[in-house]
DNA sequence: GCTTGACCTAGAGTAACTCCAATAGGCTAC
DNA sequence: GTAGCCTATTGGAGTTACTCTAGGTCAAGC
């Protein structure tokens, strides 16, 4: 398939693709004749997994880093699992620590609508 | 109090402040003979408002919205409270968008990382 | 044969900070 | 009294993670 359907089944733009190609988080990507990228199932695959890493705000220097264990050639071996199952359980933390934060905001803005909602109710009414 | 205290106290860092400021989120903070910002007990109770929409993810042309119609003369105008309230409303929806998303990914992450566990048990065990 | 459309590249622009260099007034220490 | 240090000031450069633009290729359709 071409850049606009492994867009389409990644949830990342076609220059969000291009630009991690070129930040190394992808192999590079096979070529037509006309230089246009052909992806394959695995090529999605690993761009879903990268867009799912980055919606949970993983940091893109950390995405590499487990991209590149990824990529090695002793990707199988027990210490660079190790290694990307370290990355994945560091950034579950912080990502609990965020949604603590947000759910602390949401009471935050509820709040204020509150007491918007209640001082229009009687300057209305 | 001067920009150390008001950033201790707000949670925003002194170069946001000014940052800010500049950007017409505050009214001027007032200078002393040197020329260093004076906070009160008001500008330090904004800027946790701010720190707060921020927080959220608010957008910042949102908040300068925010803050537009919050310092505007006629602040207290029900139109400009309802105005205020529409952002507040729109960004509640916002956010109760990306906790569900945090949501999702968590299962994603967790899931993974259950898969390296298991893996690396086996490998070893 | 000319337009259209999907793609290509390099590079500029954006959001929201964050950091840096250079400058200045005031305090203490010798 | 002046040297060093602290806390501030400014303008402007740097950062992250994209996002957009300009200019270009190539195959297909009319």
């Amino acid at each position: 398939m071409r850049i606009n359907e492994a867009s389409a089944r990644s949830g990342l733009t076609q220059d969000t693709i291009r630009f991690y190609e070129k930040s190394g988080m992808l192999a590079p990507i096979r070529r037509d004749a006309r230089g246009w990228r052909v992806f394959n199932a695995d090529d999605v695959n690993w761009l879903t997994t990268l867009e799912r890493l980055r919606a949970t705000g993983m940091p893109l220097d950390d995405v590499k880093r487990f991209a590149l264990s990824a990529h090695a050639s002793n990707r199988e071996a027990p210490e660079e699992r190790a290694k990307r199952l370290a990355l994945l359980e560091k950034h579950a933390i912080t990502l609990a620590h965020r949604q603590a934060e947000l759910e602390a905001c949401k009471h935050f803005l509820d709040h204020k609508i509150n007491i918007y909602r209640t001082s229009l109710e009687v300057t209305h009414g």
